[in-house]
DNA sequence: ATCCTAATTCGGAATGATTCCGATTTATGG
DNA sequence: CCATAAATCGGAATCATTCCGAATTAGGAT
C-alpha cells in the first residue's frame, strides 16, 4: 500500500492533506516499525524545521482514528506508533532496540481459558519483547520484517 | 503471607524497616491489586502526612528488586504496582476501573508458534483488560466479549 | 485566479508521572 | 548511646504528552 491510498482515505474524511501529514505517513510507511514521537520529530525536522510535537501527536491521533496507525504503550511508559497491519492478527515480536515487529502466528484468545463471571472484556495485549537478529549482530541472515 | 515475612526478607538484605516501608507493604498486601503511585500517596498520607513521591517510588523499586512487588505499564502510560503473585503464571484479567486482577489459567507461550530466526526473547506480556463484575454493578452473568 | 472558512499549524505554556538532589533524619548493629 | 549507612523530605528537574490562542493554509466555491 502506498502513501496515496492513505491520502485518499483522509481526503474522503474532509481532512486536509498538509505537508506535515504527508511526511508523517511517508516516514511511517517507509520504516514499517514502531517509532516514538521523538524519532518522528527528528526525522520530520529535516523537511519541516518548525514542526511541533502538537502537530505530530495530533496527526497520530487522527491517523489512529482512521485506523491507519496503531499505537502501543511500551514498557518505558511512552507510546510507539506504526502503520497498522492489514492482517487481522494483532500480536508481535517486538525488538526493543529498533522497534521492528514480526507477527506472531497465533493469538492467545484462542486458548480455552474461562472468563471470570461478570467480567466484561474490552481488549487484550500480547507482545513478545526481545532483540532481533540484526540488532544482536547475529551472522545469520535476518528475517524480513513485515507487518 | 503476612507483612512480617516480607519485612524479614528485607531485613536480611540490610534494608531498614522504616514506617513508610511498612505502610507501603501493608497497603499493597491489604489491597492485593494493581495500584498507582498516586493511589498509594493518598493512602500513605493518612499515616505519613509528609511522605514524598520519591519515597514511594524508591521503595517500590526496592520491593521490585526484592521480587516482592510487580510493576505493569498500563495503557495510560503510568505504572501500577501490586504484591507479586506467588503462582508461576504472570497473566491477568485486569479491571481498568479498580485495578483488581484475576489470574488467567494459561499462558500464550504454551502456544506452538515459531520464533523468528535469530530473535532473542527477553520477556512477554499478556493482559486482558476490561471491567470486573463489581465495577459493572452486575448481578447477572456478563455478556460475551470478543477480542 | 481569488475568496472563504474550517482545518491545521506553531510556539510556548501547562500537565502529570517519575526521577534527581542536597540537606536532614533515622534504623540498627555494636 | 554512637556511628554511619540507609532512608526521608521538599522541591526542583525531566520527559512525554496535551492544551491554548493566534496565525496560517488547503481545498471547495465563486
Amino acid at each position: 500500500m502506498d502513501v496515496d491510498a492513505y491520502l485518499n482515505q483522509l481526503k474522503g474524511q474532509g481532512l486536509k492533506l498538509t505537508g506535515q501529514r504527508r511526511s508523517i505517513l511517508g516516514i511511517l510507511l517507509a520504516e514499517n516499525r514502531y517509532m516514538s514521537a521523538k524519532e518522528l520529530m527528528d526525522r520530520l525536522q529535516e523537511e519541516h524545521p518548525h514542526i511541533s510535537y502538537d502537530t505530530i501527536y495530533r496527526n497520530l491521533k487522527v491517523l489512529r482514528q482512521e485506523r491507519i496507525v496503531e499505537e502501543s504503550m511500551f514498557q518505558d511508559g511512552s507510546s510507539r506508533f506504526r502503520i497498522r497491519c492489514r492482517d487481522p492478527h494483532h500480536h508481535h515480536f517486538i525488538c526493543v532496540q529498533c522497534g521492528r515487529t514480526i507477527p506472531i502466528e497465533s493469538c492467545p484468545m484462542e486458548l480455552p481459558f474461562p472468563v471470570p463471571d461478570g467480567f466484561q472484556v474490552y481488549s487484550h495485549r500480547f507482545d513478545i519483547f526481545g532483540e532481533c537478529a540484526d540488532c544482536r549482530g547475529v551472522t545469520k541472515p535476518a528475517p524480513v520484517s513485515s507487518n
